[in-house]
DNA sequence: AATGAATGAGAGTTCATTCAT
DNA sequence: TATGAATGAACTCTCATTCAT
């Protein structure tokens, strides 16, 4: 950290992970220079080094920003006692609601981690391991209830949400258009039906 | 001044392509530099210039044989008259295959065209909507016949199975060890016990 | 607006020039910053500006600082009426003391003093050539005594004591461990044995 | 190594070793920049890139260009089998004279050679050491035939005859007018009768 | 068909300096 | 007396691209 908490200074460094994010998110990390961000802020480039050590570091912190409150809201739904068809909706929900709100910062998240110095992308990983274990876990408890078909491969089904919410998300960002809510219900369809046993 | 459809010379047009492809994937387009294309064809940075006009032009073309077969795989499927089941798991395999056999090129194409130039870029889209379409069209039969539930949204039905597909392609590229064909089994049956009437 | 002569302000003053000799000393003045400098002294980087018009001037600051009291105890040892052999020890003796006590800034003013404005550089010579011009009037008072060889050219002899002392004073600043008279001591056996009449 | 052994590149890249040395001697490492010495050789700021990595490798080829014959030197004095005082004259001798001839390098080593990483810093260290020791054997052989006083010590004999080698050479690198030969029968009269024996 | 050499534009980063508070 | 925030110029370094050979 380089300013020592003012108010101030933890605004603007909040302001400038957003337009990082924005940036970075649109043209890729490679792909921006450190002068859209600042210009993005209302300041001048070399000012953008009073919050950031480097274009790097940038780069940690949206990816931080990107995924934190996601994966602490996977953290209280697999704790909830809901049953798993709930936890499952929840699941849909909250991470393409995340696609709205920090739209830009998740999608960095996804697309540009593996850009980070490795101790950087270690962190994040743990983070992201975290959430797929939960959900995981989520598919266990299921199968043990008999919500979920015996056949269903736990770390397998995990994923498929996992990159399948990505794949939505992705569209989600580009078109500002896509009823949100639609596409939640029909994800969630989509994996209630490909998963769970057939009690009609 | 460019090569004369010699045999040497496509055969080397060929390799450049594939070179770009694997580079591309690893660092994306804005990470990569001509010069590891041209270290890892055997030949020095200014002789690229010699079958690519830019690394632009490097990009169009690996982009363009990255999806390539993999559309035109899709037309013959959509034009076939099998069953719908038997359609979307030659569809996913197809999709799935592609990645491990050529599969820097088509994560190349997924996740770094849109740095193309818009005419490029307009050209090649062409070819994926095509590619949705057939696949939505798979979608709409299936509800005629009665294979797929009448709730199911055909668009949003090929989408996912492409964004599914692309997740789990991405996972096959960065892991060679992964089993192709258990994924492939996986997603369709994932897919199918999501879509189709429940006919047990 | 830089401060009126109160106690407090004199006494940061000579410490940011202490801090900034040190600083230029072990990393040259183009290799060292400013921020570094108020660091050492304990404040931030905008507060040495209250005490600095610029970097250079703290650079002309701590020059002055590093000969000034070395140059006016040479006056006092060429105003005594000491033997030569006295005198080249009391020269010797001071020159190498200086060295240990103000250390960094005497080799600050050797080794940086060139990147100073001519002004000041012109100013700080005059101070050099002053001590050079006392040390060859101290030989020259030993040829006409017979002390001193009368081959001896003086000015030669000046800048060879000054080249040597400067030479043993790096070396003394770098290692704290030396031991300041036994340096002495031969320095001066060996200038004296070298400039002087054989007369055992 | 960058370019391939052509006659051509090796040409240039020791012309560019000689503009660095040029101009890291007149303004410090860090009061350099890779434009001056890139104007100095008539190519343009980027194309040095061609020849050297970065500054720093320019610094470590100027520091070892400076030393290195100089080094060679002084193990054929050192071998050979002169008396002590011709090995102290051609010591003397080789060591101006080389400030002559490579003049800029030789002073960069001297001055900057600090600002090497460390790694290099060693392996040129080790030359420097080199020398000194051969120095100081040429000492201690003196005194065993008894040419040397025997209350001399040969490790501060031969600190002090490079120091003033060193110290002298600077002023023959500023001041291209003076007499080098006087120079150098001065600097050796002083050492020899500082030194040695007195025998008349 | 290929290369060595060079270029020029632009990138990230550092830093002396300013100034309102 | 001191500081937080910002600036702008300078610097090192990278790289796509060109072209004579």
């Amino acid at each position: 950290m380089l300013g020592n908490g003012t108010e101030k200074y933890s605004k603007q460094r909040q302001a400038a992970i957003r337009a990082a994010a924005s940036v970075f998110a649109e043209k890729g990390f490679h792909g921006s220079c450190t002068k859209d961000i600042a210009e993005l802020m209302g300041i001048k480039q070399g000012s953008l080094y009073y919050y950031f050590k480097s274009k790097e570091e940038a780069l940690g912190e949206v990816c931080l920003y990107g995924i934190q409150d996601y994966v602490e809201h996977m953290a209280s739904i697999s704790d909830s006692d809901q049953s798993f068809e709930a936890k499952l909706i929840a699941t849909v929900t909250s991470h393409l609601t995340s696609y709205r709100e920090r739209n830009e910062a998740l999608k960095v998240y996804n697309d540009e981690r593996l850009y980070l110095p490795k101790a950087r992308r270690i962190k994040l990983k743990k983070l992201g391991s975290d959430y797929r274990q939960r959900l995981e876990r989520i598919f266990e408890a299921g199968k043990r209830t008999g919500a979920v078909r015996q056949s269903v491969d736990c770390h397998f089904a995990a994923q498929a949400v996992i990159g399948m919410c990505n794949a939505w998300g992705d569209l989600i960002v580009r078109d500002s258009e896509l009823d949100l809510f639609e596409v939640i219900q029909k994800c969630t369809d989509l994996l209630i039906n490909g998963f769970t046993t057939k009690t009609q």
